[in-house]
DNA sequence: GATGAATGAGTCTTCATTCAT
DNA sequence: CATGAATGAAGACTCATTCAT
């Protein structure tokens, strides 16, 4: 793990990072193909040819940012649940919207990018497949022990996440930020409390019983 | 005279019908921005000025094709929900889940294209909200009769809806179609499920309590 | 005379006027490169095929809208000479210009017209020749009863009518309505100032004597 | 190193000359309509997107080519005027048909440019209007001094100035070169003449006592 | 490593003209 | 005579990529 940060950390200092930003930048502000080598070497104050000693095209130069940040994309989902089950979801929620509300831009490119590149659809499910194996982990060890009712965990921990996720997209995404739906907090509450409710229910049998 | 003008008219609809396929077909193939207006006048057989006959560009034939399957793509979850509600959810979901396979091409069209044009992007939530007003309303309504615990009722059908909507996406996408995820039933039935228990559970603060 | 005029209005007529009419109305606004065939069947309110019942193309279009009225653009100076030279030319030059005013558009049109058309060049050749073949008959009568010097006459009525012509020109085309400068009659004054002097002058010896 | 910026300039500096001929050498012969990028790229036997690495587009490739030669065709009457009045006028109109006859092509191209480019025909103003600020002025030191009879000397200077502009044009404009209105002396001589008459003759009153 | 001029393939878009009805 | 859908040639413009310096 180490290994693989320094190895992304030194790679990164040979290119100046600076190519990484510009790339990062333009990326964000202007999408994946509305992006163009020029504005990238722009923005990085260089050459237009000096692009080529850096990335193979525009398609690796989106690789290698993506890459780069992948890791706090995803990184605070992976701290270690304390607490009860509804601090864990909470705190995971909440950990999971303020990261990806820091790379909206990159997130919006990707959705887009992904149509017009198999390797950075291929990539991008290399770097959330983790997540997801994690939270079906999660999912396991609770049914294991009993705390929740048994259910399909990899489809399950599949369905919840893709609630944050797209919950998150919809929200935060530029031009939807209507004041009261993109409120924090709010969405943090709802996402918790159907998270919890949905794992935490008894087996839909008694369920259906209790109606 | 009538004659010939409904030949005319005749031919100009059928036109419309096969420029419409056509455009479809060429977006759900190639995607939007990798979309020509040559790939789309080779796909209705037809010489290349004669595309701009029907659509004004590239954004115009997409968002026309939009309108012509937006009905169909959406309208399954407009049946009024019967039986109890977990069969209300199962057959909604399964009808959502059924209308999104048969378009989704166009999905993955949409969510490329909408981030190069916003005409598109518009076009989309337009489409969308009334989904979601539907959503909102079902829950209005369990939660002023007391058959649901009291909740933010829209963010939750943002939410909940998210889940669907972007499970589907990630299920049936090309290139993910794993055989195990891919089967049908079993993402009909985990969507289901978990919907069902995070609008059925207990108030939170009596989950809590369960603990 | 009479029978040019009977077989020119027949052939409007016959066209229906209105064709004559809606291609000068857009030549008149868009100028001889942005006029369309559309736009002209527009204008006419007639199907786009239909322009080339009428017309052979854009170019022959311009030339009949040109020949049917030129007439109108030149007849005025036609108007025999009256009165004294002061007078006579006084009356000539604001007859032109009252003309020219009346088709600006045109001119502004064949003055780009004329460079994309020989055909339209040599029409105007033709149109604008008689009005200088007059021009130039004055000058030699008026040379030969011993009213003005003796002169180049076919080249001063060429350079005379140039005046004029381009002064209207640069006084009334679109953009230079300088209120003071667009004065009608302050240009009609320092037109038939400078014409008169130009041709009562004495012989150049005598004017350089007089210094 | 600046060996190396040197020649590097030198290049780019012979190359946007060499792209102004072309340029130019192709709007003399074909016109602004007719005038293509194609056709200028061949002219200067350079690829087609080369061109934009020079202009931005046609309209900015003519406006580059007026701004670099009208210089040229203004700069000779700009000579002071020296010995007597016919002199000078004599002069300054051989001078004026000269650089004139040297742009021909040019000055057609404009006439018909600038009717589909304001920014070509606010150019134009922009570079005519210097020369009749000089012939006003020069008629204002002549009136003042008492050389001539006094006149509305703005628009006495733009009518003669049009005089021998469009004289000039109609005599070196290609398809008109007859042999007889050609004779560039005779023109000469016939344009002094008129003018020098215009502004030297007795003021109207006194003429039209004459009488 | 860096530069940036040059390339040329690829697209969009317009429009004069034809022709079956 | 009138229609208007269809054609396809023509031209503008962009931009990823190369390469000599």
């Amino acid at each position: 793990m180490t290994a693989t940060l320094t190895k992304r950390q030194l790679r990164a200092a040979e290119m100046g990072e600076s190519w990484l930003n510009a790339a990062r930048e333009v990326f964000e502000r202007r999408g994946y193909a509305a992006t163009t080598i020029g504005a990238i070497t722009e923005a990085a104050g260089c050459a237009h040819g000096t692009f080529y000693l850096h990335f193979r095209n525009k398609e690796d130069a989106f690789a290698k940012v993506i890459d780069n940040v992948a890791g706090q994309m995803f990184e605070p989902a992976r701290a270690p649940a304390t607490g009860d089950a509804y601090q864990a979801i909470n705190v995971a929620t909440r950990s999971y919207l303020e990261a990806f509300k820091a790379h909206t831009g990159l997130w919006r490119c990707r959705l887009e990018g992904m149509h017009q590149s198999p390797a950075i659809e291929q990539l991008w499910r290399e770097v959330r497949q983790p997540f997801f194996d994690r939270l079906t982990g999660n999912l396991d060890r609770m049914t294991a022990r009993g705390a929740i009712r048994s259910m399909d965990t990899r489809r399950a921990a599949h369905a919840l996440g893709s609630m944050v996720e797209w919950m998150a997209f919809s929200t935060f995404e530029r031009g939807q930020p209507t004041a009261e739906e993109a409120s924090f907090e709010g969405v943090v509450a709802v996402l918790t409390d159907l998270w919890f409710h949905a794992v935490m229910g008894a087996s839909q049998g008694a369920a259906v019983n209790d109606r």
